[in-house]
DNA sequence: AGCCTAACCAATTGTTGATTGGTTTCGCAA
DNA sequence: TTGCGAAACCAATCAACAATTGGTTAGGCT
């Protein structure tokens, strides 16, 4: 008994003369074992109470590590694909894109802008609605990368990914193109416009009425094929 | 200049021919070169001018594909996590969670206010910081129930989780509790009276007062610590 | 019965060599 | 001089294999 709880007692001493950080990893068990001078069957049962007291976690082929083990959390886009509807997600884009753009408008690079105004030419000289979306997708997310905050760009890519998804049995006619006049080419523009000048109202406006027209022509578009 | 576009030409029967669907891989450039009889570096021009066009992608080491580059997605909180800080997570919440509030004010049900209100009262009588927390977070999270919109909750889920991952060091004293005073109280009710009128304005600028204050007592708490 | 040791298992990591797009260099010819 | 072609080289990536590591089992000893 008193052999039981002294492989717990020195494994406590060596981490607390080690005083290592969180997330730090600590010798493999064969090690341990040497130098703490115990079997490898007691260092285990040490090492399980340390464990299921949340102080280390342990992984085949990675190792054992102090603190506690890092949550494994997915935003799973299909699953919410499933659950929504393109009004829905529409909805969000129109809630989240403008602001979006209102911080592009601060925080945007020359680079930034330069990009923009490349998908922007891209998207105006599409030869089929695929390049167009291709080029508009660009854009888009080209806006949510100039706003430069990591979070913000994952939330974009995380609602571009369920779009994608949702979206998914809408076709265009693929030998059709998008007209010269079509809407979005002025919106566009001032919505990069606005980017450049450091308009964050602007910008933001620039998003929302651009994205209230995509919204008018999914309507438009599905009562046309109904 | 005729054997300029040769290659072009060459290498777009070619693709014709084979007819390849979307995110397929292409043989290498050096078999390509034998394959169509056409030098590298005229091959090379020719991939360039499609790769500008949007209809195919390289990269070293991978290969060339045809369609359009694939953009790297999030959806794993944790990479989110460790690429990004406590300042851009505070300030997508400034952004996104008072637009969720808005939306909540239109599409509150009955039932969502009621639960709002339940939360509101456990947060002012918690008994330590842990408690309030949970209290802070079922309020924020039934705000964005009540936006009623799925895509939005998600987006608020992934958010909130990132900002969990995050703030990973911050500690606060475990023995002391919110004081009465604390300047959360006074602005939840704020926010939840208005969205219970149905004032979307009242309630995003609610929100956005309510996480401003979080995010001061964010930057004086590291003061203080430092 | 409890323990140590050794061996084995499966998940993971590390390493090495080959592959591949991108670039440079040199020779040649118009 | 200019442009093209062939070859060599570079760095990023991939593929396959060996080594590492926590988890488990079997046998022998006290």
């Amino acid at each position: 008994m008193d052999q039981g709880q002294g492989a717990l007692t020195q494994l406590r001493a060596y981490l607390a003369q080690r005083d290592l950080p969180a997330n730090s990893r600590l010798p493999p068990e064969r090690e341990l074992c040497d130098i703490l001078g115990v079997s490898r069957g007691e260092l285990r049962k040490a090492l399980a109470a340390m464990e299921s007291n949340g102080e280390l976690w342990r992984h085949v082929g990675k190792g054992t590590f102090i603190g506690a083990r890092p949550t494994k959390e997915y935003s799973d886009v299909a699953a919410i694909a499933a659950l929504t509807n393109p009004r829905e997600v529409m909805q969000a884009r129109l809630l989240i894109e403008p602001q979006i753009a209102r911080e592009a408008a601060l925080n945007a690079t020359a680079g930034d802008i330069a990009e923009l105004k490349q998908s922007m030419f891209a998207s105006r000289h599409a030869q089929t609605w695929r390049q167009y979306e291709n080029s508009d997708n660009r854009l888009h997310r080209t806006v949510a990368e100039a706003a430069h905050n990591t979070v913000l760009l994952a939330l974009f890519d995380t609602l571009n990914a369920v779009r994608r998804a949702v979206v998914w049995g809408r076709l265009r006619d693929k030998i059709d193109r998008p007209p010269p006049d079509h809407h979005s080419f002025k919106e566009h523009e001032l919505l990069v416009r606005a980017i450049e000048e450091r308009d964050m109202d602007g910008a933001g406006q620039a998003m929302l009425r651009h994205l209230s027209h995509v919204q008018a022509n999914l309507l438009t578009a599905r009562q046309a094929a109904e």
